[in-house]
DNA sequence: GAATTTCCGTGACCAAAATCACAAAAGGAT
DNA sequence: ATCCTTTTGTGATTTTGGTCACGGAAATTC
């Protein structure tokens, strides 16, 4: 089963309080993120958008708590709104880092999510993480409901694997220095936020070898 | 400007003869190979397959022939009928393979295909191949007719971005040995097929490193 | 079928990264 | 402030994979 705590579903009709003064105001900020996030994929109208939102539960998650855990799959998209989510696979018992999902990004374990077999990797906040949570179920309510919703998924899709290929041919084709200068140049944030101990295994490397190679600069 | 040649135009009601005498035979044969191929991901009835047919164009390549050449971003996809197709990217003058594509298997490049950016990457026949050509202008033209293509469209790349995801983290995670373990247990093909060389920069690997693990077995 | 190109195997050597070990630094919790 | 955990830095050593060089096999061309 799936972590399940701090589950609120709300609509754009409901007011949703966090545990400070400003609660409305939060909401309605990342609402207004969300929102200008997917518009960039494909623009909704005001009731799509409105039954997006109405599916997505927000959730809260401390530092090293589970979004996903391996042998599950029912587990949908996250929609990250503060902090940081990691998509590891642990292999000889170390927790080998493949993807990192940062503020406005769509933390996600595809393979499981599609194909409905377990997933044999996890997705786990780094540090303390909020995200609006998409059920699988209520996704393919989605893409049954109107052809938007499956052009913002190919959209969103389409983003993805552009990403992917790009990680995947520096780990594929580049050395040691010049992986980490592509983090440098193009993944500043990712250098910033997750521990260098993570990053390494996500470029191919072993912890020692990056943190010399960030040494001698 | 990318490669146009022996571009042929057909519908389900257009006979198009190859230069056997089973063109007929063979045109059908394709034709039905396309369709069960498409039913995996998305099912579409005869008006949207016929229509989908329509905007294919069947073109053959030589060895060593360029279907997308670095700098071009018009290319669209290409479903490989017979033969074998590399995408890979010039780094230092090397020929850095980042995929191949197989019978029955849909060749792209999709950075400049989404992003209208011409392509640093190459896709280049490693044998002689035939394929249908959608180019990118009528693959826009069928999002834009039906749901039924978006849905494709979506489930085509999530499947694609699964199979980039394992051997991105294959790439990731395993030592050499097991990269060469897992082509071998889980996509034999490539390993029949494409040369060893070209292999070796698909795995982030020499050329020798690799020769030497098949020795060794 | 001879010639040319492509592809693969292999030895010797070297450079680079992994591993092991430990200590220091930074960050959180109480 | 103190303790504990997490994260990082760094030296010493070992291992491995890269590089260079060459020859042979296999495939393609003419």
């Amino acid at each position: 089963m799936d972590c399940d705590h701090n589950h609120k579903s709300f609509g754009s009709n409901t007011i949703f309080l966090l545990e400070n003064l400003n609660g409305k105001e939060l909401y309605a900020e990342n609402e207004m993120i969300l929102r200008n996030t997917l518009d960039k994929f494909n623009v909704l109208n005001d009731t799509e958008f409105s039954e997006f939102l109405n599916v997505c539960k927000y959730e809260a998650f401390s530092k090293r708590e589970f979004l996903l855990k391996s042998g599950n799959y029912n587990h949908g998209i996250y929609f990250v709104l503060s902090g940081s989510v990691g998509l590891f696979e642990l292999i000889d018992g170390k927790e080998m880092y493949q993807n990192f999902f940062l503020k406005n990004e769509f933390a996600h374990e595809l393979k499981s999510l599609t194909t409905q077999v377990p997933s044999t990797k996890n997705l786990l906040a780094l540090s303390d993480t909020t995200a609006f949570h998409l059920s699988r179920k209520e996704l393919l309510k989605l893409y049954e409901k109107s052809a938007s919703f499956e052009r913002l998924g190919r959209k969103l899709l389409e983003h993805i694997l552009n990403g992917q290929n790009e990680i995947s041919s520096v780990v594929q084709s580049l050395k040691p220095e010049e992986r980490y200068l592509y983090l440098e140049n193009n993944r500043p944030n990712l250098l910033n936020t997750i521990p260098l101990t993570y990053l390494a295994s996500y470029l191919g490397l072993a912890r020692e070898t990056l943190s010399r190679i960030r040494a001698r600069k």
